[in-house]
DNA sequence: TCCCAGGGAGGAT
DNA sequence: ATCCTCCATGGG
């Protein structure tokens, strides 16, 4: 939930839990959820934050629980399948780490394109400020209130001004560029779901601000194709350091590298290493000294 | 004051 | 193909 995947802001906590609300099957349901530690019996206990849900209505939320958060990716399998590479180190600080699945693709979209050159932080802000200055408000019947995402149509129809109000900065007209795309039919993102990994990337590429970091961090937290693994800037350090002795690799190579290597399991490797070679940064990626001579002119 | 943030576009070699 | 620089904006 915080680590800063693009399917969606993070979730925010109350307590020891953390909470979201939705609009599901037509019915406004929010939803409480907690960890459990018990880590011979892993779980995710959910408490409805309305009285009143029937039962399909708590069946709906569960299978939308078990498709966001990934449930039926077989962690232990992965790490037992990998358990003699090099990956392996990175599985010891980040047990039971998962991929995320966007809900709302669309939104995972506008996530996706906001996080380049940013900060989790910040492109986490853009988004709460784009729910709240455009999405429809839910009230919760216990006080809480949230903003569903707004629709490619709302998007389009938005001045570049209130998005700039949202600190998206030059992204503004990026994302104008994307909803108008999704409602003139030229982008569609249900259609990309059921196309082959190359097909589809090429085809996020043709939305401006989108390159091929963007296209895979939405291929696969939007759209849950494992196969993509986005190459940042963490991502091209640390596969070289970690699988080729630090010899100088093209992001490309390394994108090409982790989907020969973990096949349908690319994102998931990804995820990983990226988080490995955040938390270690400071001593697999030491800053180069810098010096400063001041001359007399 | 400077550098950096889960990059990408446009232009110059 | 590979290399620059700029892009808004906040935070360290």
């Amino acid at each position: 939930m915080q680590s800063g995947q693009t399917s969606e802001p993070c979730w925010q906590r109350i307590g020891g839990a953390y909470w979201d609300a939705d609009v599901i099957e037509g019915k406004l349901v929010g939803y409480e959820v907690y960890p459990c530690s018990d880590a011979e019996k892993p779980s995710l206990n959910v408490r409805l934050i309305d009285k009143d849900v029937g039962e399909a209505t708590a069946k709906s939320v569960k299978t939308r629980l078990i498709e966001l958060f990934r449930l039926r990716d077989d962690l232990p399998s992965f790490y037992e399948r990998y358990r003699a590479e090099k990956i392996s180190q990175t599985f010891k600080g980040f047990s039971g780490l998962r991929l995320m699945k966007a809900s709302n693709p669309f939104e995972s979209l506008i996530c996706s394109i906001c996080s380049q050159h940013s900060s989790v932080e910040q492109w986490n802000r853009t988004i709460r400020c784009i729910r709240a200055f455009f999405g429809e408000r839910l009230r919760l019947p216990n006080g809480l209130s949230s903003h569903l995402f707004p629709s490619p149509e709302t998007l389009a129809a938005a001045s570049v001004r209130k998005l700039e109000h949202c600190q998206a900065g030059y992204r503004s007209k990026y994302i104008l560029k994307a909803s108008q795309m999704i409602i003139d039919g030229r982008l569609d993102l249900e259609q990309l779901r059921k196309s082959r990994y190359e097909n589809a990337k090429e085809k996020l590429m043709e939305i401006p601000g989108v390159g091929p970091k963007v296209a895979d961090c939405f291929l696969l937290y939007g759209l849950g194709q494992t196969r993509a693994a986005p190459v940042d800037i963490w991502i091209h350090r640390i596969v070289p350091k970690v699988y080729f002795g630090g010899t100088k690799m093209t992001k490309d190579e390394v994108g090409k590298f982790l989907r020969e290597r973990f096949g349908e399991w690319a994102g998931l490797a990804q995820l990983y290493l990226f988080h490995y070679g955040r938390i270690h940064s400071r001593t697999l990626f030491p800053p180069a000294t810098r010096l400063t001579i001041k001359t007399n002119v």
